[in-house]
RNA sequence: GUCCCCAUCGUCUAGCGGUUAGGACACCGGCCUUUCAAGCCGGCGACACGGGUUCGAUUCCCGUUGGGGAUACCA
């Protein structure tokens, strides 16, 4: 057994982002993968911005990607007599101070600095003043050492820090008395025993002033480790503005949470020259030495062929539960589960690369009303295709079974009557007065799941629209 | 501005001093074929640049360039 614990904490600002959804899946993983325990965090140290509902979003989406933890939720904003005993401790050592700077003036000043060529760091002002708790509305700053180096060994980037002259004094107590996110995570990481924190690349500048906080605290660091950043077609940073980061709205647009997971795992990471893992085998195989330190771009054309490798793979029952919301928004109402729908599903499996394009790709079976594509109708449904229809209708009406057996010899015996023309001449018209478009499985599977009475019935509407172009002037 | 990080095909990456620099996605072509797919076969395509170190650098070091991140009383 071993005492590894990782953690995921994201905070609840309305939905789960792509970004966190990938570290969620490397600390469930790297816990996984060691028998150790994951927990799950939500810092919402308070911003008007964080509510239930998003926090709601965010668990539903760890649910839907198959994410599960072992401990939490926890909320940050019911540790806080943690958080206040850890800035008392802190006070009372004189490793921290209060500071009665206002904004203002703190904004001027560091203006000045940087007008001058300076850093821009707090000036310490307040640092050698013993300003006790009845000094009035203040703030309370970390005494971050002036020299020496603040540094750790990371997992990903290797040996990192920076000199703590460059640092500052960071306030870690508002002026309304609540305590900010960097003095949060570190007592709670410490509090909560944990081992590894795996974390986005964009928390790697501030690990610097965390290891100081470790080190004012006597409490020994845990292993760090930064996942370089998922960028976007930019280059920067994923944004909510720019990308598609929404987990919720991928699942939406039909991605699978298989998929979503094992692309995810790649954006970072790699196993030699594997490309498919399933949850399971990342629990396996994951590790931190493989995770690359250059960010990655996420490409949704290897998302969409990892959909479609996982929608081929899917067994039937699986595969018509997670389509059939989708089905039911193209049909527009309830979708009955039947062998002929079965069938049209698993023939949509190798043309599909989202469960929406499945659904929409469906769309002739499932609604009686036919759209029809105008330039396929242009194309394949003109008087030359007339005879076709007509013999093929006559032929197929007569049919004792309706099978792809008994409907492929009818058309090789009208092709045969009309003259030994192509199967494509015949296939074509036909497909796209029971479709509406040009494109579908095979012409013969296609009116087997449709029917005898719908093909008949669109048969015969297709001719209707032949003649009546027949006889508009010119028009073929 | 300051600090930090990164750098192999268009993209994700393998490589951990000696390889015809490999795979996958995408793209292009062919086969198959009643359409679209799928499948199969093939093709295009990369070590950013300059110095070192070394018998030998994609690989190690330094610099340049380029990209990115952080610089909040956000997380």
């Amino acid at each position: 057994m071993s005492s590894i614990r990782t953690r995921f904490a994201p905070s609840p600002t309305g939905f789960l982002h792509l970004g966190s959804a990938r570290t969620a899946l490397y600390n469930w993983a790297y816990a996984r993968r060691h028998g150790g325990c994951f927990v799950l965090r939500i810092e919402d140290t308070d911003l008007e911005r964080s509510t239930r509902e998003s926090e709601e979003t965010v668990l539903e989406g760890l649910e839907w990607l198959g994410l599960d933890w072992d401990e939490g939720p926890f909320r940050q904003t019911e540790r806080r007599e943690a958080h206040e005993q850890a800035i008392a401790g802190l006070l009372a050592q004189e490793k921290a101070y209060r500071c009665q700077c206002s904004r203002e003036d703190l904004e001027a000043r560091k203006e000045a600095d940087l007008a001058r060529g300076g850093s821009g760091l707090y000036d310490g002002r307040c640092r050698d003043l013993g300003l006790g708790p009845d000094c009035g509305t203040h703030v309370v700053r970390l005494r971050v050492p002036q020299e020496g180096m603040l540094g750790w060994e990371d997992a990903v980037f290797g040996p990192s820090g920076q000199d703590a002259g460059q640092l500052g004094d960071a306030i870690i107590r508002r002026g309304d008395g609540t305590p900010l996110y960097n003095l949060a995570v570190v007592v709670d990481d410490i509090e909560m025993g944990i081992t590894h924190v795996i974390r986005g690349a964009d928390h790697h500048p501030n690990t610097s002033l965390q290891v100081a906080l470790y080190q004012a605290l006597d409490a020994p660091l845990p292993i760090f480790a930064h996942l370089p950043l998922i960028v976007g077609e930019s280059g920067k940073k994923l944004s909510k503005r720019r990308d598609n980061v929404s987990i919720q709205d991928f699942r939406d647009e039909g991605h699978l949470p298989e998929a979503l997971t094992n692309w995810l795992v790649r954006l970072g990471w790699s196993h030699g020259d594997d490309e498919i893992f399933s949850l399971d085998e990342i629990a396996q195989l994951f590790s931190l030495e493989s995770v690359g330190r250059s960010s990655a771009r996420a490409d949704p054309a290897k998302l969409a062929w990892l959909d479609q490798h996982y929608i081929k793979q899917l067994p039937g029952d699986d595969l018509f539960a997670r389509v059939r919301p989708h089905l039911e928004r193209v049909k527009g109402g309830p979708v009955e589960d039947d062998e002929s729908l079965r069938k049209l599903l698993d023939l949509l499996r190798e043309r599909s690369r989202t469960l929406v394009e499945m659904a929409e790709l469906a769309h002739w079976k499932l609604s009686d009303t036919l759209e029809y594509d105008e330039k396929a109708v242009k194309k394949h449904l003109r008087p030359a295709a007339l005879p076709a229809l007509l013999a093929l209708g006559q032929g197929m009406r007569k049919l004792p079974d309706w099978t792809v057996a008994e409907l492929e010899k009818t058309f090789e015996e009208t092709a045969a009557a009309l003259g030994d023309v192509k199967l494509g001449k015949l296939a074509q018209p036909v497909r796209v007065a029971v479709t509406g478009g040009p494109n579908s499985p095979g012409i013969f599977e296609t009116l087997e799941i449709l029917g005898r009475e719908p093909t008949l019935e669109r048969l015969k509407h297709a001719v209707t629209v032949v003649e009546a172009r027949a006889e508009s002037a010119g028009s073929d």
